[in-house]
RNA sequence: GCUGGUGUAGCACAGUCGGUAGUGCAGCUGAUUCGUAAUCAGCAGGUCGUGUGUUCGAGUCACAUCACCAGCUCCA
């Protein structure tokens, strides 16, 4: 058999692991993880008993992170194994950044609790055990798991098809029904952190028993790991719920309620700028502005389907099962709404493409534990719209909306930090989704050429069971600063409820036709958007959309009218600018506009008023020095209007 | 909704074994008129998230509730 290790190959007749076949080329280092052999991976003592491509893994390969710290979650599960014999394994496989084990146990695990698993975790490492594989038939496994008293396992293992290879993983006394691969033995295992712990439901199902889950990560060295720690403390620093807090961006008040953000002036000025900014780009894109009620009568959501698929998530007003009463729901969403616009008159072929947008507050009544900071909200107001088309204008007009998106998005400098998931139904859902599967199969193989087009295929995940019950989406994504995920914006095809609002259009044939609707958002909802500008920028947005552009500072009172009028000037041309008249020192009025994150500070003093200049500071390159005002304002202008990132 | 954690002045925090609440910054007043990240002094500020209970006595103990945080589930 020849076995290739990338340039170099090997030829042997007896079987041979792949630890010993790469160290006759003298290919295996202590950094050697374990392999991917004929694209699958493979602990180093996996036996090669034909002919292999071969590819040697380390830490820095995906697959060799996943195995080390797999290993890691065995280790976990071993050192639990030891000090609480009583608990039940469910699974535990390496995440991004780490690995989970989930635990049934009486106990509740506490932080000091993690630190003893910690400290039995580490002495499992020093006893370097070797890490061995084993398989049972189906029966036998079974029994052995039954034996062991491990209910969730025997479970997995009878849920396996009836032909699987049924693997254990064996290290010292721990034994773990496993698919593997593993390390060679714990020893490498130098660098190990259990994070924190928390519940999680069997199997992600609610209706299940909730589990205990021990989050960890682990690194080939202890410096690696310290480095990583220091980075999520650094992250942390930047979460928009502290920072925007903080920066007076935003503040919550127990008796509002959750969910329920107040916007003090920083917040409500900069979502201000950014909603007249999308609301004239989208009129220059050819979109009409809509505003329409933010609730309406029940029966209004019973034709929309909303009624039946969401009424959990909606504020109502009245009881909603007396039918003889009047009841009224905050709205959810703004789709029927609008598409009473174009349902105003009778419309032909030629008022398509009809584009509508709107500034649209919306309402949604989430699980009390889902609201976050300003990324999930009750109550927000989203840059909606919805475009009616003829079929023959879908594809053009969808990626339209992709590009408004993506120049919305670059333009606040997130694009760059998106990814995209094409959301489609589950055929096996059909409860969940309206329309057949006829209509689904087909605006799902429109929309996914339409993202080979434009994405590149392979550039977009596929999200099964994440569509809207009308339609497939493709959903724009980006994580905060804890590495959740969140949908930014969603651009979605909808074949379905048009007809059921009567929607028709005249074509040229003085035919009847149901129009396609695409529904998005253009740089999505304001309150998230702006939680994810605040996590890029750590605080200090950029020139274009602070609060507050500009302050100048009177050294003293003598500069102070002079100040005043400059302010005015600057004012006038559309910046945003204060003055710091406070009778303090200059050093403590620069404190507290650097601390504020303030783009510019104009330094006043008798030079400058003597000579009509101003010295400018930067928040982000301090002092850079006295220039004449006419200067500095097509400095500050030119920033401005190019909506520069970098200041 | 579920699991765990947190809640003391605007903010960051201290408060021992249950004995009647403190520090720094911010704020206010006065003095100081000052050149690139904190001038000095004085003053004021609290129903210890809320409620109920235990106790002679509760910030501290118990229960409930509200809010905030992380995770799970959910997310049109």
């Amino acid at each position: 058999m020849k076995l290739n290790f990338g340039e170099q190959s090997l030829v042997k007749n007896e079987p041979i692991t792949v630890y010993d076949a790469a160290n006759e080329l003298g290919l295996v280092s202590r950094a050697t993880l374990c392999a991917v052999v004929n694209g699958t991976v493979r602990a180093l003592n996996y036996e090669l008993d034909g002919d292999a491509d071969i590819r040697l893994c380390t830490f820095d390969d995906e697959e060799g992170k996943k195995v080390f710290r797999h290993s890691a979650s065995h280790l976990l599960a071993q050192a639990m194994k030891r000090l609480y014999p009583d608990t039940k394994l469910a699974i535990g496989p390496a995440i991004e950044n780490g690995f989970y084990y989930d635990f049934d146990s009486e106990t509740p695990f506490t932080p000091e609790a993690l630190k003893a698993i910690e400290d039995e975790m580490k002495k499992i490492v020093r006893e370097n055990l070797r890490i061995e594989r084993f398989e049972l038939p189906r029966a036998e496994a079974i029994a052995f798991m039954r034996e062991k008293d491990e209910p969730y396992k025997v479970q997995l293992i009878e849920e396996l098809p009836d032909d699987a290879v049924i693997s254990f993983y064996r290290q010292g006394e721990f034994v773990d029904l496993c698919a593997g691969p593993h390390l060679f033995s714990t020893a490498a295992l130098k660098a190990v952190k259990l994070t924190q712990c928390t519940g999680a439901y069997w199997k992600g199902d609610q209706k299940n028993k909730m589990l205990q889950r021990v989050y960890g990560t682990a690194f080939p060295s202890k410096d690696e790991l310290k480095a990583y720690l220091e980075r999520v403390e650094e992250a942390k620093k930047r979460d928009h719920n502290k920072i925007g807090r903080e920066l007076e961006y935003f503040t919550t008040v127990d008796t509002v309620g959750q969910g329920l953000p107040i916007l003090l002036p920083k917040g409500a000025r900069t979502i201000q700028l950014l909603q007249r900014w999308v609301e004239d780009t989208e009129r220059r894109r050819g979109y009409l502005l809509t505003k329409t009620p933010l609730m309406a009568k029940r029966e209004f959501f019973k034709i929309s389907g909303h009624w039946d698929h969401y009424l959990d998530g909606m504020f109502v007003i009245g009881d909603p099962y007396d039918e003889e009463k009047e009841c009224f729901a905050l709205r959810p969403m703004t789709c029927p709404f609008q598409y009473q616009v174009f349902l105003n008159k009778k419309r032909s072929y030629r008022d398509l493409p009809m584009r509508l947008g709107e500034t649209s507050t919306l309402f949604r009544n989430e699980d009390s534990g889902e609201m976050h900071g300003l990324i999930r909200v009750r109550q927000f107001t989203i840059s909606e719209g919805h475009l009616i088309l003829r079929p023959d204008q879908l594809a053009e007009e969808f990626k339209g909306c992709l590009q408004l998106a993506k120049d919305m998005l670059s333009a606040l400098g997130l694009w760059e930090d998106c990814y995209f998931r094409f959301s489609q139904w589950d055929p096996n859902r059909t409860d969940k989704y309206e329309g057949t599967a006829e209509q689904w199969n087909k605006a799902q193989s429109v929309m996914g050429e339409l993202l080979d087009e434009l994405l590149g295929k392979g550039n977009y995940s596929i999200g099964i069971d994440e569509a809207a019950f009308y339609g497939p989406k493709l959903d724009i994504q980006m994580r905060n600063v804890h590495g959740k995920e969140d949908t930014l914006v969603t651009i979605q095809i909808d074949m379905l409820l048009a007809k059921k609002f009567g929607m028709e259009y005249t074509d040229s044939n003085d035919e009847r036709v149901t129009p396609y609707i695409i529904h998005r958002t253009s740089m999505g909802c304001y309150e998230r958007t702006l939680a994810l500008l605040l996590e890029k920028y750590a605080g200090a947005l950029p020139m274009w959309m602070a609060p507050e552009q500009i302050r100048i500072l009177p050294i003293g009172d003598e500069q102070e009218s002079y100040a005043q009028s400059l302010a005015d000037r600057l004012e006038d041309a559309g910046m945003r600018v204060t003055v710091d008249a406070r009778n303090e020192k200059i050093g403590y009025k620069i404190r507290a506009a650097q601390l504020e994150k303030i783009p510019y500070m104009l330094v006043i003093g008798e030079k400058e008023m003597s000579e009509g200049s101003v010295a400018v500071r930067s928040r982000k390159t301090g002092d850079i020095g006295t220039m004449p005002v006419d200067e500095f304002f097509a400095f500050a202008k030119k920033q401005i209007d190019e909506k520069d990132l970098n200041n």
